[in-house]
DNA sequence: AACTATTTATAATA
DNA sequence: TTATTATAAATAGTT
């Protein structure tokens, strides 16, 4: 029974990961052949679980081959590659997080996450960040790492990898901020060092933006 | 809302069909960006709508074609591009029909829709079939027809391809039938041939049986 | 591999 | 297009 909604970071229990893979991939490749039939369109789909010299490609390798072949058939579209649109649904996650945050009734510096995550939306990076606006994202997850703390010991959870993101450090003044707020507990710059190179923080502020949708019309 | 149990047959209405290939391939998409990072795993999709020169690839061309490199790296495969394995799911479908039939408590045909089908689910193709097996199917389809005209009458609806195989054809009996049944109003020679080229009645029938998955542990 | 409580996807509609 | 929502389908945790 789907008992939790699904939280999108990399199952860390090895055997569970390779179930969801089995399963999800068996369900994704349903979806296809659905989405194939009803809109009459080719579909092809590569697989590949790094460091295992093992791919899935549907449907047979040889039709994947026909289909790709076709695609590269049309040289032109090379010269329109950096034509990239962002995913709808990466977008709409991110307008629910955003949503969702509003709803518990927030704080000045929800306006300054709304900008922040605008402008992911529109290309920045995680790297490009000012030290304020780290500081706001480090608050958030602040809050998330309790939260999930907090349904670690309801649960007993051993899929939430939350342990890098601990100890709390003490608490630090913003300077040079945009909005002049002050965040508790969240500056040490020791912090947002691990946290700018922590998987699980990348992955749960900024899910899949890094992934990127092409088509062309 | 979602009316209907969805057919998986190529939807006639091209307004609809379109709809459908947006809303779904931003579903797809979405389920390979979740098993992507649950499972740790690299995914490439390639979707084409003949004739469109219209192509989407996910994630980006580049981490695209990055991923059909890792697969092109292992030459080796080659070799083995012959082991093709059935969709888990396509077995389950043609199972869940033929329980279906069962429910309904069918004739004496159904042992022989069965064999069929097993037959076809171990590579045998619709072209291999002799007259009674085409027979015991269009006795089965023509049933699927009348279902449908039902159906059809309730609904009115308009995508439904079913005119193709009307009008009902007078019954003949079966020669050199391995289970020597009567099938009413389905053998007319016509009739067979027409169902033969009929994409309705091949998709209906046989689902996506052609499409195959290569996986290799 | 089967079950089922939930979450998630989506077909028709507005 | 976008949004809504009733229903169908997928699936996480469990057995």
């Amino acid at each position: 029974m789907t008992r939790k909604k699904v939280k999108r970071v990399k199952i860390a229990n090895e055997s569970k990961r390779n179930c969801v893979l089995r399963n999800r991939t068996e369900g994704l490749l349903k979806k296809a052949s659905e989405l194939s039939i009803l809109s009459d369109s080719d579909i092809g789909i590569v697989i590949h679980k790094p460091g295992q010299n093992n791919f899935t490609l549907w449907p047979s390798p040889d039709d994947f081959r026909a289909r790709l072949s076709k695609f590269f058939d049309f040289p032109e579209m090379e010269r329109e590659r950096k034509f990239v649109k962002h995913d709808k649904y990466l977008i709409k996650i991110v307008e629910e997080e955003t949503q969702k945050l509003r709803n518990i009734g927030r704080r000045s510096d929800l306006r300054e996450y709304e900008n922040l995550t605008n402008g992911l939306i529109e290309g920045k990076s995680i790297y490009e960040l000012d030290l304020n606006q780290m500081n706001v994202l480090c608050s958030i997850a602040e809050e998330k790492v309790k939260e999930l703390q907090k349904r670690k010991e309801e649960f007993n959870d051993q899929d939430v990898p939350i342990l890098s993101l601990a100890p709390p450090v003490p608490s630090v003044e913003v300077i040079e901020a945009k909005v002049p707020v002050k965040i508790a507990e969240t500056a040490d710059p020791t912090l947002i060092e691990n946290l700018r190179t922590d998987p699980w923080f990348i992955e749960t502020m900024f899910d899949g933006q890094i992934n990127r949708n092409f088509s062309r019309e």
